[in-house]
DNA sequence: TATGAAAAGGGCAAGGA
DNA sequence: TCCTTGCCCTTTTCATA
């Protein structure tokens, strides 16, 4: 795919904040047809640039009021204990993020859990599961902002 | 809404990964009829678990290969400096999450940039509008894990 | 880009297990 | 109550200009 043009950002910006919009509609605030703005987005999507369409659920409603996130020291500093880290957090849907980072902390979690009895649980699983230098927990009291758009 | 059942959580589950199946096909995989999970579908909706239907970009793709968190301690404990510091936060769209935490750091910011020299930018923009008492930045070097899907 | 037309999907109502 | 079936309208997809 060539490079983004004005009109391809603007429907990217758009489908960011909703993707359950018809074409009618897309094209109408775009300013094109629908049928040429179909033909962006299967271009957008096959350059893999839109690279899925998925749901996005209420944590509150789902009973994932906590926000935690974990900084993590690693015991040891091989491939080995990278390859368990990631599987160990692949399999936990607790976590959302996992991060390799640099400066003196090693990893960070990002994860969403019931309350802090389940953040324990987390806790548990994790260094059952992996072996960590050290782990601090960090509660989030407010979400001022969460989005998954990007800048374009 | 009453109680989530299991064909609730496996409809929500699937939706998570993929918002794009057809009724047709979402039926078939949790073993419902087209009318029946859309009428699960549409109630869900309604109650709010399902927040929106969105399309998810590849940064790398738009350039945007970098994730920063950035640690945070307010120069003032007052709602005023809380208000201007969300303000600032929802306006810059390379802010990606801004976090309250409990803990010795205030504040935690995870934003998405093109590299370094886009995180000066980001940093000197946010200085400009929200006195900060102290920042400090730590890059990611690897995302073993990165998911919108809570679990269910 | 636009047009038009075939195929697929969505929304709704009536009826059955 | 919850599911299925059938009908009609909208959207998607694609061929062609």
């Amino acid at each position: 795919m060539e490079k983004l043009d004005h009109l391809d950002r603007r429907i990217l910006a758009i489908l960011q904040r909703d993707a359950g919009l018809s074409l009618e509609e897309l094209g109408d605030r775009v300013g094109l047809s629908r049928n040429a703005v179909w033909r962006r987005v299967k271009a957008l999507e096959e350059a893999g640039i839109i690279r899925a369409r998925v749901a996005l659920l209420d944590p509150e409603k789902l009973g994932l009021g906590l926000t935690v996130f974990m900084m993590i020291k690693a015991e040891r500093h091989t491939t080995d204990w990278l390859d368990n880290f990631t599987r160990a957090t692949a399999d936990m849907p607790e976590i959302l993020g996992a991060y390799r980072m640099t400066g003196d902390l090693d990893y960070l979690i990002r994860a969403r859990v019931a309350d802090v009895k389940a953040y324990d649980r987390l806790y548990k699983d994790l260094i059952a599961r992996v072996d960590l230098h050290d782990v601090s927990a960090s509660f989030v009291m407010e979400e001022t902002k969460e989005t998954t758009a990007l800048p374009v």
